[in-house]
DNA sequence: AACTATTTATAAGA
DNA sequence: TTCTTATAAATAGTT
């Protein structure tokens, strides 16, 4: 559109280049929000010049829209759901341990606080299905 | 551009709406194409038709233009981004008591497994700096 | 930054 | 839906 036909190809003239991407980069903004509106689409669009100043239209929240677009189109991972991976190693691993603990607790709690070593050790519970016990440690005798 | 002008609003006649959308979408697509190759820029446009099917055009890899997006552009933190952080602070929160539990288990532990109620409980570790003790549950006397 | 000749996109019709 | 075509819109090269 314009005096000349133009070739798909990187325009080699930097000024050229320059005046064509402010012209067509105004032209598709444009374009994307006509888009929006007439169709009642949801459009998001990100452009970044080669010397790296960014511009993006988005018809509606633009996180929203990539969200949705790495939910349902997604399938390599990116690095926001590399980082997820990681936390939910991390949360299957705390899931563990906390299990771990808690059948440790389950089968041996006791009523009294003790002092064991240099740390106070806090009653977490009464046992389950106790038949009652004796336990003593450093002169003191703790029953359950 | 056509045989009408036409109005900046949503096209009531669905029928209009989506023959318009299908030509419009290939339009922006390929100026959003174009631009790419004649300016040499970073370009990823995103669309989802009412109906939910979306439609993409990046001249580069698409999560990596995402994630140059939400780096230099992003101050303003997005839904997503908020509730990551609730979960980060959550992970933690978990970690700091997990942590906190396991010390108190490293304060007293002992070396033989037990019987307690109808569950095995296994052995960990042996106390550091016990002083030793005694502990007697169902005819069994453990020490540690 | 404007202008304008042309090309391109597309609205309405077939 | 796809093709056609008149017209609107975008824009390449010019000033």
């Amino acid at each position: 559109m314009g005096r000349g036909k133009v070739e798909l190809k990187r325009i080699e003239n930097p000024t050229n280049r320059q005046v064509t991407f402010s012209k067509r980069r105004s032209g598709l903004l444009k374009k994307a929000f006509e888009l929006s509106v007439l169709c009642d689409a949801e459009v998001a669009l990100l452009v970044f010049s080669p010397s790296g100043k960014s511009y993006q239209f988005s018809s509606h929240d633009i996180h929203r829209t990539i969200t949705r677009y790495k939910t349902e189109v997604g399938i390599t991972k990116s690095v926001d759901e590399q980082g997820m991976e990681v936390w939910r190693n991390e949360i299957e691993d705390l899931r563990r341990r906390v299990e771990a603990m808690e059948a440790r607790e389950k089968a041996f709690c006791w009523r009294k606080s003790i002092r064991a070593g240099h740390e106070r050790v806090e009653t977490i519970r009464a046992p389950i299905e106790s038949r009652g016990g004796t336990y003593s440690f450093q002169e003191e005798t703790y029953s359950y």
